[in-house]
DNA sequence: GACTGTGAAAGGGTTCACAGCT
DNA sequence: AGCTGTGAACCCTTTCACAGTC
């Protein structure tokens, strides 16, 4: 026990924060190009500048899991590359399927990064049975009458919803009933799962109003000084015992 | 400062926690659900479990709003809407550019989500000229070549970038020089920005690392009791001085 | 009685700044 | 000298629990 001792207080590989976890992929492709350029070693400060985040977050990120930089010197890129693979589960291959063939659908199966990096499309599925047959990217439709055998003859454990939001959940459940426990949802619908089955979801629209709210700010601070945005808003109230509606003022509904 | 009437300290619709912000389109869609139900008036715990959030925190994302609620009864589901998509921004029309039509912009361009609530899809461009004129969801594409002139004509202040990753740093220089303030990526690289345009990132290789993470902990877990991850890791160390792939262990580096 | 609005507590995540190693 | 690894401070977010209002 010469050393500086504290024996790692058994937090190494448990708990990754998950605020962690979601950035490591980002290092990874990073580092990945730095490989393909053959770079040996990068600092914190490089690869944190590459991938868009402060260089002390980067090294508080890897200290999660495990001493693999040199003082003095930085990180070896093909062992970090070797080892955020290894924590993110990639040097083992997921099987995915994609369920929902719709322009989306389409757009997913040829997508060169799923196929990259331990993922491979297993099987495109469709409630549509003009589509079964007909090959994207390469790969034939299948109906999704097919859906239980496909998951379980493939052993798929993660799947890929891109149906209309009507039929996620109906589609979700199915996948779920069938082995799959990890679910990526296109649809616009918040999907409902059991314990132990992780959802995550990618909402366009969404993304979009995150984006208009701000903008509307920045156009606001134009004319700033005065409250703008409060300003303009009919004199309506809620309250069902006081005003609501009586006195002609727009109720103001959205279209849709 | 007795207790009592706190004066609302100036705190009102300034400074909503980005964290709201992120979930207020969440509510919205839910409300518009029951809007369209004509359900007139919800609780705190129905549109939780309706946006898939706890009560809680809900009423908390609402009070950074206002007082938009009554008592002893619930909220007024029109009003919130209204509220919401003003605070939103939504009752505003934001005009949009897509740029890379592609299986992505493509199906970017067909997806209903983005017609509604406020956006519409001002023009599609793309950098093929071969693609030029093709109608997609019923809008010609145009050649980049127009991008500055398509942006300053419709005064476009939100841009959705889906060219490969190779162009996007390019279109995106390209879009915030014309005037744009807000990009929604959807090309895996990191952008660079100058201060005070917003960049939200959509990407599906990572959305699909951070499960992949999660699943093989679920595998994991079923050997449990020894640290199975870290147990097959072979014996490497980056440190230069020391051992690096001399013991024939693979270097395990991704094929991509 | 029912349900909102909100202080206060608890929990994560980020940033700082520097000790410690090469 | 240079750069990592990390306690400690700080900040943001979530959750609790209850006073306040209808």
């Amino acid at each position: 026990m010469a050393t500086g001792r504290t024996h790692r207080p058994a937090t190494r590989s448990r708990g990754i924060p998950e605020a962690t976890v979601a950035r490591l992929p980002l290092y990874l492709r990073a580092l990945t190009g730095l490989s393909e350029r053959s770079v040996p070693t990068v600092s914190s400060e490089e690869l944190a500048a590459a991938a868009g985040v402060n260089s002390a977050k980067l090294r508080k990120d890897f200290s999660y899991l495990g001493s693999y930089g040199t003082r003095g010197v930085g990180y070896d890129v093909e062992y970090l590359v070797y080892q955020i693979s290894r924590e993110l589960g990639l040097t083992q291959d997921w099987p995915v399927v994609i369920v929902g063939i719709g322009n989306l659908g389409a757009a997913l199966a040829n997508y060169g990064g799923f196929a990259s990096r331990g993922f491979r499309v297993a099987a495109l599925i469709d409630a549509d049975p003009a589509m079964a047959g007909t090959p994207v990217a390469g790969i034939a439709v299948q109906h999704s009458d097919e859906l239980e055998k496909i998951i379980s003859d493939n052993g798929v454990s993660i799947g890929v919803i891109s149906t209309p939001a009507g039929a996620a959940q109906q589609v979700c459940d199915r996948l779920v009933a069938a082995g799959v426990t990890s679910i990526l949802n296109f649809a616009p619908t918040v999907l409902s799962v059991p314990d132990g089955v992780d959802v995550r979801k990618v909402d366009l629209s969404i993304e979009l109003q995150i984006l208009a709210f701000h903008e509307q700010r920045k156009a606001g601070e134009e004319a700033a000084g005065n409250n703008a945005e409060q300003a303009d808003a009919p004199p309506l109230r809620a309250t069902p015992a006081s005003r609501k509606g009586p006195d002609g003022d727009v109720p103001a509904v959205m279209p849709a």
